[in-house]
DNA sequence: AAGAACTGTCATATG
DNA sequence: CTCATATGACAGTTC
């Protein structure tokens, strides 16, 4: 009865579908005993029409097909999988890379002065702009030959659920990046300290520099912390720790204790001050030697030994080194060795530099901080140390090493802020998008379903039965296969399989 | 003066 | 256990 059928439907491209001969997947199914035999051969005046409109029906679907899953420009999005090696520039610190990476500044592969290279240069522009996209911009903007700044892998780790979680959740209100780091500047509001020797801190702006200035958790001093001192920190405590006052801490017997070495290194240390002010001038200057760790042994000291009286008679000397700190506080390393004469400002030690100044700790806290742990006990082996001379240095060591630390650990923080930030962006970009490309699918798909009720009406007005009837699209009804494919079944089929 | 940002330090966890 | 490193938290300083 529907034998014309599988002639009037040559334009069914997907004869995969065909599932059941009889029926015609893909939009048009027809009854194997449809009557199309009668048009068998028959050249109908409309053939090329319809022709023509199924292939631009086919066309539509063909190009919802096509563009919707690909075209997105954010298909070729690189979500890394939070691993990736991070290269900033100057960043070496942490990253044991920094060691292979050849600085600028000409072969200087000391992982500290990387860092006091391209960090220190880096670090104020974050600071002073004030905005965090101003500090990545510097962040990765400086990062030299460092191609590519990306991520530290192991801090996003953690980070990296919530990531993606965005994706189911797009509604999600933006996460500020201030979030991810609220508490980190608790304010003072929190509870009492839980520190047992920091209850100096601060003191130093207020207290006279007093014997409590020197008590530490190694039984030694708390002073200010660097950027604390004060003109008059600087004129009045650091002097008060010459012979005086050391002698309070450390008695002519530990002195004699020390030996003939003991006694060497104290003069040396008196000379290497002089000589070296970069060694106690500052956390920079101290935390981030110019020098690598093999230029580090002790230096030569040819200026002729000083004594403790005339470091105590001689404020000149220790001014002079203020002086010298002064200028290489907030400058570069290259400043080290400016002359301080032109520079009236006097600038204070930090606390371990005042901590070891007062115990006459041989050596500079760069070496201290900065050693390996095998040469750096070789170097104490190297020296009589006292037992409070031992734990400060080793307090030094520790808290050196911490801050750097605390750095790299804020640097980090400060860079995944970022990254997370553009990554968000380009989510919600995404996301938007996303939903612009399912608006224009489904309007192309009501197109698509009113063109084909169309085509179906069509189809049918040309069709005749064998007695020359036409057909009537209400004898049919459109059944749907699991497979997802439409069929247009008799009727009396659809009656029968019920 | 208040608050944000920065910094040093400690405690703790981890490898 | 020691050591190095990372990080949260706290407190002080600076702007």
């Amino acid at each position: 009865m529907c034998a014309a059928a599988s002639y009037v439907l040559p334009l069914r491209r997907h004869s995969e579908g065909l599932a059941n001969p009889g029926r015609l997947c893909g939009g048009v199914s027809m009854p194997t005993h449809a009557p199309g035999a009668r048009s068998h051969g028959a050249s109908h005046p409309h053939d090329e029409e319809m022709d023509l409109a199924w292939q631009e029906l086919m066309a539509i679907t063909e190009l919802q097909e096509f563009e919707v899953p690909h075209d997105s420009p954010y298909e070729n999005i690189q979500y890394h999988p939070m691993e990736l090696p991070i290269s900033l520039g100057g960043y070496g610190m942490a990253q044991s890379h920094s060691h292979t990476e050849p600085l600028p500044s000409g072969g200087e592969t000391n992982p500290d002065a990387a860092y006091e290279g391209s960090y220190s240069k880096v670090m104020p522009a974050c600071q002073h702009q004030a905005t965090r996209e101003a500090a990545a911009e510097a962040l990765y903007g400086h990062s030299g030959n460092h191609s590519g700044a990306q991520l530290n892998p192991r801090v996003l780790n953690p980070l990296q659920p919530s990531l993606m979680g965005l994706l189911e959740h797009m509604s999600l209100p933006s996460v500020g990046g201030e979030g991810l780091v609220g508490n980190d500047n608790a304010g003072p509001s929190h509870g009492p300290g839980r520190y047992v020797l920091g209850t100096s801190h601060g003191q130093s702006k207020h207290t006279p520099c007093t014997m409590d200035d020197l008590e530490s958790d190694s039984g030694l001093s708390l002073g200010s912390s660097p950027p604390l001192a004060s003109p008059e920190d600087a004129m009045t405590c650091v002097p008060a720790y010459s012979s005086t006052e050391v002698g309070l801490n450390y008695s002519h017997g530990e002195m004699e204790n020390m030996g003939e070495q003991g006694r060497r290194a104290s003069l040396f240390y008196s000379v290497d001050y002089q000589q070296h002010p970069n060694h106690y001038s500052g956390m920079h200057s101290s935390y981030f030697p110019v020098t690598q760790p093999s230029q580090m042994q002790p230096q030569p000291h040819f200026l002729p030994p000083m004594s403790m009286k005339h470091q105590q008679g001689s404020p000149s000397a220790l001014n002079d080194r203020h002086l010298n700190s002064s200028a290489t506080r907030e400058s570069s390393p290259q400043a080290f060795y400016v002359k301080p004469r032109g520079n009236p400002l006097p600038v204070s030690l930090s606390r371990d530099e005042r901590r070891a100044l007062a115990l006459k700790i041989p050596f500079p806290l760069e070496k201290i901080i900065n050693l390996p742990v095998d040469d750096f006990n070789e170097l104490l082996t190297q020296y009589t140390l006292t037992d409070s001379q031992l734990a400060l240095v080793r307090d030094i060591r520790r808290r050196g090493k911490n801050k750097v630390a605390a750095q790299n650990c804020r640097k980090r923080k400060l860079e995944n802020i970022v990254y997370l930030e553009g990554e968000l962006g380009q989510l919600q970009a995404q996301r938007e998008h996303l939903a612009r490309e399912r608006l224009e699918f489904q309007r192309n798909l009501t197109i698509v379903k009113h063109r084909l009720t169309d085509l179906y009406a069509e189809v049918f007005s040309q069709l005749r039965d064998e007695d020359g009837h036409p057909y009537s699209i209400d004898d049919y009804s459109l059944q749907q296969t699991p497979d997802g494919n439409v069929y247009l079944v008799p009727r009396s089929e659809v009656l029968e399989g019920e």
